[in-house]
DNA sequence: CATATTTCATAGTGCTTGATATGAAATAGT
DNA sequence: ACTATTTCATATCAAGCACTATGAAATATG
């Protein structure tokens, strides 16, 4: 559930950053990666609309002002906080390009899934899963923002797919966009089960038995591979 | 995803609705169940705590005092409406209790959330997935009725299945735990899908993909069946 | 018709929200 | 030290929130 690549989330982040010219004035009282990953938190576990600027400045140690100074507004401030979010080092990208298979990026993405969202250090669940899932119609903007981010997750997930198929790992007949959508639903669905209190270890289990419905490959793939002795 | 039987709610609706003893007065003017008909597709749509009493009065043509004195304030009313949602002819308790194998139940429960979290002329999505996943501390409490709710059925599920191996439905090391939260994950993931705009088709598909991670019986429970001829 | 009772519509309550106006404080350059 | 520049903390802003006080309107009963 993490991904690098957002054009429009990439770009206002860019754009704000764009100030590394200083002359003079006042310093900066707080360290501006330090404070958006505190609201990252904030925003992980209650959401966009119900968290308040007061729960932000607080848990950032940051006045409103500076908040606007630096941000924006609290919509570029949260877009910022999912790109950080989508930023990190195992992505969903790196695991579906990372993976040799279509079943092993699907399998990677469930566990990756089940340790993120029963973390220790961070709320439980997924940010993109329940940030914006019910909301007002002032954040329509939002809320289909965080969807075309799950369907661009989804759509690489399931090229993947294809791709295993045209190379043989999966039956001809493989439906590759229910293949995909299945992955997904476990993923979201996982969130809520960790948000309810389910253990890292029921998500473990429960990936190997979504892992069970995965087509069984007719026949192996074979690569090529070097020869020793 | 849908119940009858959650004491917190039932007993909330019942307390409200005891009052049909009226001697004189003014008639209401508007009807009480289309109301709250109407508060649930709101509801439905936007979630407990985004939905504004504004919404709330245009669509159920209501005005403030007449909503508050019919159902107390908007958190009873919203239990009103969750009740009211449990309270159809299909619910998750009829699935499973209908059921005549664990397989079915849960068959039977994908099927009703693929076809229900698409349903032309209601919001997409499941209400009690979507309503408070992520809420306000001041919505804590709906937040956990909500998924007390959904645990509750997942435990119905996870009961029925444990019955299941024990009739030799199911091979004796079956994960009941694991088996009973991917069917949850799914059905709470389709309900992201269906609000993201996945199609009724495509969920009924992926439901398929779903149970193919059903164990495979090993001995079918053979009943006694009446011999003819 | 007169009275009691209940609901109605209007207009507002105090509170919180996201977002700012204002001037003091802290730096760099000269 | 003086000025320019930038950020700081304080105190607020208008708007929207859930909710309600108030009196008029509509019924049943006498």
């Amino acid at each position: 559930m993490r991904s690098t690549a957002n054009s429009f989330i990439v770009t206002a982040m860019k754009t704000v950053k764009s100030a590394p010219l200083r002359k003079s004035g006042r310093p900066l009282s707080f360290d501006r990666d330090t404070a958006l990953n505190k609201a990252m938190h904030v925003f992980w576990q209650h959401g966009y609309e119900a968290t308040s600027l007061n729960e932000l400045t607080s848990a950032m140690g940051v006045t409103p002002p500076s908040i606007y100074a630096a941000f924006g507004d609290k919509k570029k401030l949260f877009l910022e906080v999912v790109a950080l979010y989508l930023s990190g080092p195992i992505t969903a990208d790196t695991i579906i390009n990372g993976a040799a298979t279509a079943r092993d990026a699907a399998l990677g993405l469930l566990r990756a899934a089940a340790m993120g969202f029963t973390g220790c250090d961070t709320p439980r669940g997924c940010l993109l899963a329940s940030s914006a899932l019910s909301c007002s119609a002032a954040a329509a903007d939002v809320q289909s923002e965080l969807a075309s981010i799950r369907r661009r997750i989804e759509a690489k997930l399931k090229s993947k797919i294809v791709r295993g198929v045209r190379a043989h790992e999966l039956p001809a007949d493989t439906d590759a966009d229910a293949l995909a959508g299945h992955v997904m639903a476990v993923i979201q669905g996982m969130s809520t089960l960790a948000r309810d209190g389910a253990s890292q270890k029921k998500l473990l289990r429960l990936t190997e038995v979504a892992m069970r419905s995965w087509p069984i490959a007719l026949a192996a793939k074979s690569r090529p591979k070097r020869m020793i002795a």
